[in-house]
DNA sequence: AATGAATGAGCCTTCATTCAT
DNA sequence: CATGAATGAAGGCTCATTCAT
């Protein structure tokens, strides 16, 4: 029906992509947009017809990447069932993610790099970070009305250990993939975490 | 020992402390040989004259900032007494080290952008986790030994849970300061962790 | 007569009507291709259907520019009755003009700036301007024929002076509006010129 | 005496001269950073070394143009004597000027185009013209007083005609240089103008 | 006849590095 | 030792023009 295919969409994917590329390899400021143009097949002409600026393309990619992190955690929330499993499952699910990453290590972290330089980033961070730790208190705090956790604890704090804990050991297996079985290292950091916090240690799978 | 070597020290040490100031500015990438040759008030022939590029200068920079970040937890590790005493000081002192670093924490961060792209600075990373994961590890294998921790703790392991949490907790703590009262966090989140590890929870301060 | 053609003079109306804002508003150089399309209300690609190139659009321009200018002057001069008469309505028209022009100065002042680098718009000018000069001298003889200007008067020369006086005049005015009444100016300063020239200096209304 | 011969004064002047080449050449839009270091025999860096960008080239040339200009006016009307002869000499200096620029006239009609977009060349303009019209002013004035002018004369108004002859005259020898002997017409110009102001004709000479 | 996606040369500016003094 | 003038290779972005549809 339409006069002519409707590309634009495409294409913005093709630069998109092209984006991530360049970027995982060179780095946000080392990154040229002549690479990008010339990773995404098209002309640099045509970088700026899909989008206004490298800016645009930095900052659509991040959002992208925080929107679809936060898409796992939410719809896991969201699920009835055992807070532990939860946890424990949404530790493997990490571990898959960053399995996935590992090859595109460098643009996670450029991204503290950017964060650091450009407020708009920074705010795309905090935000991500701030909605990450208020689902995982909530999810805490179901654990500790299920009679799971200990009634003791304090779900903001533990929701921030979690979250500090997931993002560390994603640093440290970015910085060196070689150095431990990461896979391995996230469950078991987990497991010791929530040993101190559950009420029957024998539910950490 | 020769009055000329001072005068090249110092011109080092100079250089090396405008670099940081303005490195922190305006980061690694932004930050131009002009930059720092006027913080450190030299030309900026004498940048080359005492370093070879600038990447050497930023090279040199990590390697002093690694340095000075383990030669803490060396005399920690080296000094007698309670090792859940010793975790809670060595909690301190980072709180400590990053309420230090948050007006220079766009360093911090680029770090680990620049660890992204140069294999030398990811080998300076590398190098700084493995030596304090080890430091940990023979901390906490005291722990067991001293029968203040569980004999069923994996020291390895352990250690790098407090590594990434400590790495974590920093990450979040720069990239927004005011989010939450991170002095206070770290070492909840580090008494949270010791709980499932300790025998007796009371040891815990 | 065919509605084809209709159509497409219609369309270069339509382009030319848009051109003419555009340049007015950002000047030959900085208006864009795009400017003028969308000013226009069609393609960028129907641009080209019309006109061969960006530089043939301000040579049509030009042209009729100057034509309109010169159609003025012709048929004054085609017209009997004093001459001092026919130059101080013919000042005024100038002045008219003028008036309209102000709001659109900046086509004006960049058609020097045009012809100073296309030769085929120098060109134009300067057939406008001789003729425009061969018009006054034509306008001045029957002045001197009629026995209203003194027999002494090269009518060439004084062409020139009239010429470069409105040419100055009217440049004056454009650069600066509000620096004088240039309405009551420009028949002031005619009139100064003529009181040198004609024989009876009553006759200058 | 000097530890290094002080090489930037000739600098600024050897890149002032190739822009007013390449400007003369090209248009001030049309001309790029590259063809005034070509033509100055420079690096495109060292441009950036002695102006902060091109517009401030640009800004430069106008100033030392118009300085230039201004002198000549107003050391003429600083020196006593017969304003006739006065007016004569001036006109007979802008000859030899406008003679001399003949071949860089472009420069001169681009600037009129650059006015029109630039408020800042634009207010240059305007000073300039001010400027000039309050000397002849002055001037006129002092010619009514020592009794060569009509006393009727609005010194103001003579002023205004006096300027925009000479820089129309200008504008049309720049566009046409071939037209006529612009040499002498312009001095033929003044004297058909003067003839109507003067009370003794014969002092016009 | 008309569209508008795509191209690629070109522009202004920055900056790491070199080298004559 | 020290200087800072000079270089030239990029970099981000714009835009006249072309061409498949």
């Amino acid at each position: 029906m339409a006069p002519r295919q409707d590309v634009s969409e495409q294409r913005r994917h093709q630069i998109m992509d092209a984006a991530f590329a360049v970027f995982s390899r060179l780095g946000f400021e080392r990154a040229s947009m002549d690479d990008i143009a010339k990773e995404a097949g098209v002309s640099k002409g045509a970088l700026y017809l899909y989008y206004k600026s490298k800016d645009a393309i930095i900052g659509r990619l991040l959002q992208v990447f925080f929107d679809q992190a936060l898409k796992q955690v939410r719809s896991l929330a969201a699920s009835e069932g055992s807070v532990t499993t939860h946890l424990m499952t949404l530790t493997r699910q990490m571990v898959r993610e960053m399995d996935r990453m590992v090859s595109l290590q460098p643009v996670s972290l450029q991204l503290y790099a950017v964060a650091a330089r450009h407020a708009m980033i920074r705010q795309h961070l905090r935000t991500y970070f701030a909605e990450y730790r208020a689902i995982m208190e909530e999810l805490i705090q179901r654990g500790i009305t299920q009679g799971e956790f200990r009634p003791d604890i304090n779900p903001a704090e533990l929701a921030i250990a979690f979250t500090g804990l997931y993002e560390g050991l994603g640093l440290l297996w970015m910085i060196d993939p070689q150095a431990t079985n990461w896979r391995e290292q996230v469950e078991t950091s987990t497991r010791l975490l929530l040993r101190g916090v559950v009420i029957d240690p024998a539910t950490i799978l």
